[in-house]
DNA sequence: TCAGAGGTATACTGATCTGTGAACATTGCC
DNA sequence: GGCAATGTTCACAGATCAGTATACCTCTGA
């Protein structure tokens, strides 16, 4: 991607998020970048491409961060439920829900890329938690998986509600692999 | 509210919710609930408003359809989950996402009253988790309410996935009461 | 040397957006 | 009878939308 190209997703990223995708014209994401809409279009041929890789960007990112993450725990119990303080770390700067969530929201045509690259975000994620949970030796890896998912997916939604829902759901996540792990010497 | 008024809230509610908000113009409402534009904004005075009142309307169907579930239940302790089953029911006919989250991602500015309303939306429900649950003597009513609340949104959050997470989603729900039950004569 | 890639500047198209103005028709109620 | 509410018709304003056309600039590498 040339440098140009990378300025006009970094602005992209910031005004879909924190604006919505279908309220963003591409003209104020030309100014925001300080490059010609000409431009943008040279680079990505459509409003629709641009916001597939706005997407995919962030789930690069995200996903660098929770790798991160499960990086640093030494114990591979912990590794399980690492993706939550991925999450609070990510909720820092984030406060504005699961962009994928929200770029479903906007845009209802299946077939849009946008569709796959959000529902590929979350079976990523289902998939980790079944690896780690693998990994830790726990009971039915499956099950738990979605039960972790199903809790971070929550914990995202309620992100808007005047309540801290991110401990308790750390609390329940880590609860629920402590009761899934089998007693070895 | 007028006959065309409620036409009108009637086409809203198919249009925002299947094709976001903001793609939707309001001259397509004003068309699919055969009235005039000039009557739409006679009643609403603006989009923003209609909007307002198609989340408001919202609401409380869901809500009917909520306490309709738990009134059906006759022991203490199913009714602490029938919200769960209700999800089921209204999933049939719902099947992109939530509509306030939906909204929510729409419409950034938080002084809209949509935020509001989304809000309340979620804090009635674990208000009625937690009154459920402190009805069916389970021990500490606002953390399981907490729970009950995050695995609702995350197995809404979970809808555009390929796998069925609202099986699992009862199932856990029903573990965590069970789990938290006071044994009693 | 010169060709091509990346980018700028500016004007433009045609459609669509929210919202308004003004005049008129219908209905029910006092 | 007459008034007020409800609704229609239709034209219009001013802004913004995605996307294109044309001409020009600058740098790099073969």
């Amino acid at each position: 991607m040339t440098p140009a190209g990378r300025r006009i997703v970094a602005a992209a990223e910031e005004l879909f998020y924190n604006r919505g995708i279908t309220a963003v014209g591409v003209d104020l994401i030309a100014e925001q970048s300080g490059v010609t809409k000409r431009t943008l279009y040279n680079q990505f041929g459509s409003k629709d491409h641009l916001v597939a890789t706005y997407l995919a960007e962030r789930d690069q990112r995200w996903r660098s961060l929770v790798r991160a993450t499960v990086d640093t725990c030494e114990r591979p119990v912990e590794a399980v439920t690492a993706p939550f303080d991925a999450l609070r770390t990510w909720s820092e700067t984030n406060t504005r829900g699961c962009a994928f969530i929200n770029a479903l929201a906007e845009l209802p045509d299946p077939s849009h890329p946008a569709h796959r690259i959000a529902a590929n975000q979350k079976l990523w994620l289902l998939n980790l938690f079944k690896e780690l949970a693998t990994a830790a030796d726990c009971s039915d890896p499956a099950t738990l998986a979605t039960q972790l998912l199903l809790l971070h997916e929550g914990a995202l939604a309620t992100q808007p509600l005047p309540i801290d829902t991110l401990s308790e759901t750390a609390d329940l996540a880590r609860a629920l692999v402590r009761a899934s792990e089998r007693p070895h010497q």
